[in-house]
DNA sequence: AACACCTGTTAAAAATATATTACATATGTA
DNA sequence: TACATATGTAATATATTTTTAACAGGTGTT
């Protein structure tokens, strides 16, 4: 749940899930409609990729030329504290310890 | 939505709030439960805070002491192409220009 | 050959987000 | 007064994400 979320927390990587709803285009062609460079297209799709939000195919468009179609795959995520309770304990949070008690010194901010 | 799924977008707010579902806690509290200092917890809260996703109250405890009791705000949002798409609509992203043709040298990546 | 498309990658810069350290302040109790 | 708890902030360091610039190669058409 947490990758799809960081992947979904970004306006170009939002607009890229709008743009690819309902119909399957082109790398480059997303680019233009996107109004955005290739790398940087290629950046936030292998995010969404990752996230298996999109999914993408080669084919040879009738002309020989080599195309990468990149398509939607579906998806219907509910976000609810119930939801996210649940995903949370599946969650490794990097340095927790789980420290119960707490007898700091009251100068000291830091916790563990 | 945009802002609700950046807050939601990291393991701690997240781990936040699962620790606030059902109850409410005061900020040190919370920052023991969540094995966090209370400077990184305040950062996080903000950010949820600004997503609506949590609301805080200053209380008196019976002893006088000033306690902030943080509290989650219910929520319940979908998270669909559609739902997506309709919140691009709203969106205004940056650099942004709207080319449709493009007529220019191979060599460049670059599109606008 | 030169142009117009298509496919990608790598390296570095710029911008944000995250995390830590140090500080300042208040109340109640031993 | 000293200690333990609570409140919070500002400045800095670290890490990650986002963006740009530069490169390397393919096919088909004029």
């Amino acid at each position: 749940m947490l990758k799809i979320l960081e992947a979904l927390a970004n306006p170009h990587r939002l607009q890229i899930i709008a743009l690819l709803k309902g119909r399957r285009i082109h790398v480059s062609q997303l680019a233009r409609e996107a109004s955005m460079s290739r790398p940087l297209l290629y950046m936030h799709l292998k995010r969404l990729e990752a996230a298996k939000l999109v999914s993408s195919k080669m084919e040879l468009s009738s002309n020989g030329k080599a195309m990468n179609y990149y398509e939607l795959t579906p998806f219907d995520l509910r976000l609810s504290p119930e939801s996210i309770a649940e995903a949370v304990k599946t969650l490794t949070i990097k340095k927790s310890g789980g420290t119960t008690s707490g007898t700091s010194s009251a100068k000291e901010d830091t916790h563990e």
